[in-house]
RNA sequence: GGGUAGGUACCCAAGUGGCCAAAGGGGGCAGACUGUAAAUCUGCUGGCGAAUGCCUUCGGGGGUUCGAAUCCUCCCCUGCCCA
């Protein structure tokens, strides 16, 4: 059996809480013996169509399943994005439509697959038992939990507490998410921390099924890029893992120093050994800059190629640390004549032109390192030139009329 | 069903007839400083205009008034208490 004792320090590896252990073991044990692939279930919420590196550690924890043979079960949430998941959240979550909820799930898949093996995964969307279930499976499915089981959760009760509206259909969301458990037949659910409630009503609705209690298994969280609260789509504090190779370094150079080491351990996939390196490199007073672009470099040559990696910080130091302008950027071809307030809001460079006149005024603005000062400049090119408005948001303008002579 | 307190910009929140595009805080953006970060300081933070200016915005519709976030009226929504 020691091969089940690797298995399972390889699973548990990261895990900030598993439930149980021992009924992960039995699992495992029983799956070995009877030559059946445990199914390890994995929900998705496609409030966004991105993925991120928050989402990312749950999802290497199932590859890591999927590697010693296991299947993975995605739940696609289009039933529950409607109602929307309220872990966490201090407020009612919109509820998105049918149409917007398919558009995400077509961009999800060929990003999971970047962590994923499809040949041992399984997507489903829970709209196909939940919405068989009619009025009348709703009603027992709901008479197998109480209202105070269900406010147990802190966020709930905060709500409760501070008079904020709370309404019935974001109650139903950890049963009907506990229902897929019961629907794909889970063995293994995966989630971040904060989804522990949600997990356990799986367990439970599992067992008045008469199905045997799903193990779930809980990743830590990681935090956004300004810290503190969670990576999250709706705090836009993330990164994902389809952006481009200088856009993710850049991003990851802009943490707090205080999350140095969580990047490593949950964005980088540093492991122990390296995360001891890097500790002790931290408190030697190494500059902390150093230390960030190696794990950026670390993260971004996961998602992309190595030397898209060595790529982007060679960009990221010549356009911070020396000034200099990135290589590529978008080009813009403008007439001769157009104001630049109007190239700057039209290109998404700031949201409306009287925020680029603010952008001007505040010297924000320039072109090919001359600080813009007047809001009513008008381009006349006779070459490419570079604009560059705030820190980080390039572009070389080109003239759109070939010849126009001064 | 009755009572009562509310609905203000991205969020919280002040404002109860003109000085309100709307205090303050948070967040965000920009500048300085730095290590690109944090902290700190400064500025900006509805849109269009070069600008005196104009347009849109205080839950929604009507109305009163020279003038409404503020008053009246109807409607919608939320909290709390009672039933």
């Amino acid at each position: 059996m020691a091969d089940i004792d690797e298995a399972i320090s390889k699973l548990m590896r990261g895990v900030q809480e598993c439930v149980t252990e021992e009924e992960l073991r039995a699992k495992l044990n029983a799956s070995q013996k009877d030559a059946r692939p445990l199914r390890v279930k994995l929900g998705i919420d496609a409030t966004g169509p991105e993925i991120h590196l928050g989402f990312a550690v749950p999802l290497r924890k199932l590859k890591d399943f999927q590697d010693q043979g296991h299947t993975a079960v995605l739940i696609v949430g289009d039933f529950t994005a409607m109602i929307g998941d309220p872990s966490g959240q201090s407020k009612t979550r919109p509820q998105l439509t049918r149409e917007e909820v398919e558009a995400n799930v077509a961009r999800y898949e060929r990003q999971l697959f970047r962590i994923l093996d499809p040949e041992r995964t399984e997507i489903r969307y829970n709209s196909e038992w939940s919405e068989a279930l009619g009025t009348r499976g709703v009603l027992e499915l709901l008479g197998k939990y109480t209202v105070s089981q269900i406010l147990q959760r802190e966020d709930f009760s905060n709500r409760l507490d501070a008079g904020d509206p709370v309404f019935i259909h974001e109650l139903l969301y950890p049963i009907f998410q506990g229902y897929d458990s019961v629907a794909v037949k889970a063995d293994v659910e995966l989630g971040g921390y904060d989804q522990r409630l949600n997990l356990i009503v799986g367990r439970e609705l599992q067992r008045s099924f008469d199905q045997p209690a799903q193990v779930i298994m809980m990743m830590p969280l990681l935090e956004g890029l300004s810290g503190g609260a969670k990576m999250s789509k709706s705090y836009n504090n993330y990164v994902g893992i389809e952006e481009p190779p200088s856009e993710m370094f850049g991003k990851l150079m802009s943490i707090p120093d205080d999350l140095i080491e969580q990047y490593f351990e949950l964005a980088a996939c540093a492991d122990e050994a390296k995360l001891r390196g890097i500790r002790s490199r931290l408190q030697s007073g190494e500059n902390p800059r150093d230390l960030k672009a190696e794990m950026a470099r670390m993260v971004v040559a996961r998602y992309h190629l190595e030397d898209a990696a060595r790529e982007a910080e060679q960009t990221f130091s010549r356009v911070f640390s020396e000034g200099g302008v990135p290589e590529e950027m978008p080009e813009i071809k403008v007439a001769s004549g157009t104001k630049l307030v109007d190239v700057i809001a039209a290109n998404d460079l700031a949201s409306s032109k009287t925020d680029a006149r603010r952008l001007i005024k505040q010297g924000a603005v320039s072109l090919d390192g001359e600080k813009v000062e007047d809001i009513e400049h008008t381009l006349f090119l006779d070459s490419p030139v570079v604009l560059k408005v705030g820190k980080r948001r390039f572009a070389k303008l080109l003239t759109r009329d070939p010849k126009i002579a001064l």
